[in-house]
DNA sequence: TGTCCACGTCT
DNA sequence: AAGACGTGGAC
């Protein structure tokens, strides 16, 4: 093995270091297809830490595409909740019925019918030709693109353009142990070349890295400003009973419970002396007055759950969140 | 406290 | 094609 053989060294740490994560366990064809359209919807904009506990419950629950497929909507969210993004779990669901229905079960092999699936883009697709079928593609995640701008220190407009990287990406390109080295690269970049303060000294790649060699990390700062907007929780409660609604009002949390709100603005928010919280959301901040004791009339998307069952419904984290500053 | 991760997918 | 969609944890 050449010292300089950049997947050699890669692979060589995988062995060495991977993490023993449920959907990398050894089993059928069958399941590890299973396996890797459930993780790789998962781990969307999601951690790996976070999934497993929900990967797990998952794959308990829907053992199969089939169970997953004709299993109940709400019970698939309830197996989501907490998760965010709840439309990746109808996307799946949807995938699992177009799979079952178009592809006779078999997950499809090229990128475009992957794409053609609810759910499954760019990164997607090729993380299960890597993964789930063993082809030589390198998805392009967080982790990869951010080892690529080190490894070749590319910090211009033009140098970090799409295209450029992902022929940049080619210099990292193997024809054996697809599956691994996939996600050897992004293991790497989730576990050694981190956003903030990498690890360099258990690196493979130091003697490969421009941004090693220079001592400049790219630690970039994107000053996404989040905009803050105001809300007025409307909490209504009856003995221990809460008035909760199935949220077809804001775009976001759509047909998920929470409690009925109001925007309302930042002068109103600024002089209530109600209870404030805040919550972040994935675009915005949201400061949130909670008012208690409003009268509210019951709709046809209202419902009132007692507290003791309020675990029987679907609640975003959003919503759990306003629950328990209740509780104090 | 506020910022970042977080290119992922869909609209 | 810019903005929407959730969450939690690191710092």
């Amino acid at each position: 093995m050449r010292e300089s053989n950049i997947p050699n060294k890669i692979l060589k740490w995988y062995d060495n270091n991977k993490r023993i994560l449920p959907w990398r366990k050894k089993t059928s064809t069958k399941n590890r297809e299973y396996f890797t359209l459930v993780s790789e919807f998962m781990l969307q904009q999601t951690q790996v830490k976070t999934v497993v506990p929900y990967f797990e419950k998952f794959i308990k629950n829907f053992p199969n595409l089939k169970s997953l497929a004709s299993a109940n909507d709400q019970k698939i969210l309830k197996h989501w909740e907490g998760l965010g993004y709840y439309s990746r779990a109808r996307n799946l669901k949807k995938t699992a019925i177009k799979i079952l229905k178009e592809f006779n079960g078999n997950l499809p092999k090229d990128v475009e019918k992957l794409m053609s699936l609810p759910g499954i883009g760019e990164y997607t697709s090729r993380s299960i030709l890597a993964i789930a079928h063993n082809r030589p593609y390198i998805p392009m995640d967080g982790n990869v693109e951010r080892i690529i701008k080190r490894i070749f220190l590319l910090k211009e407009e033009k140098e970090i353009s799409k295209e450029n990287l992902i022929k940049k990406k080619a210099f990292f390109s193997y024809s054996k142990r697809s599956n691994d080295y996939a996600q050897a690269i992004m293991e790497i970049g989730a576990l050694v070349c981190k956003p903030i303060s990498p690890s360099c000294s258990i690196c493979p790649l130091t003697l490969n890295c421009k941004a090693f060699k220079k001592k400049d990390f790219l630690v970039k700062s994107k000053n996404k400003l989040n905009k803050t907007k105001y809300f007025e929780a409307c909490i209504y409660r009856h003995k221990n009973k809460y008035l909760l609604i199935k949220n077809k009002k804001f775009n976001f949390l759509k047909n998920l419970v929470i409690f009925p709100m109001n925007e309302i603005n930042e002068k109103k928010f600024k002089y209530s002396l109600s209870k404030k919280i805040n919550i972040k959301m994935s675009n915005m901040n949201m400061k949130i007055i909670i008012s208690e004791n409003n009268k509210l009339k019951k709709t046809r998307d209202s419902l009132l759950v007692d507290k003791s069952n309020i675990n029987k419904h679907i609640l975003p984290s959003f919503t759990k969140k306003i629950f328990n500053s209740l509780q104090n």
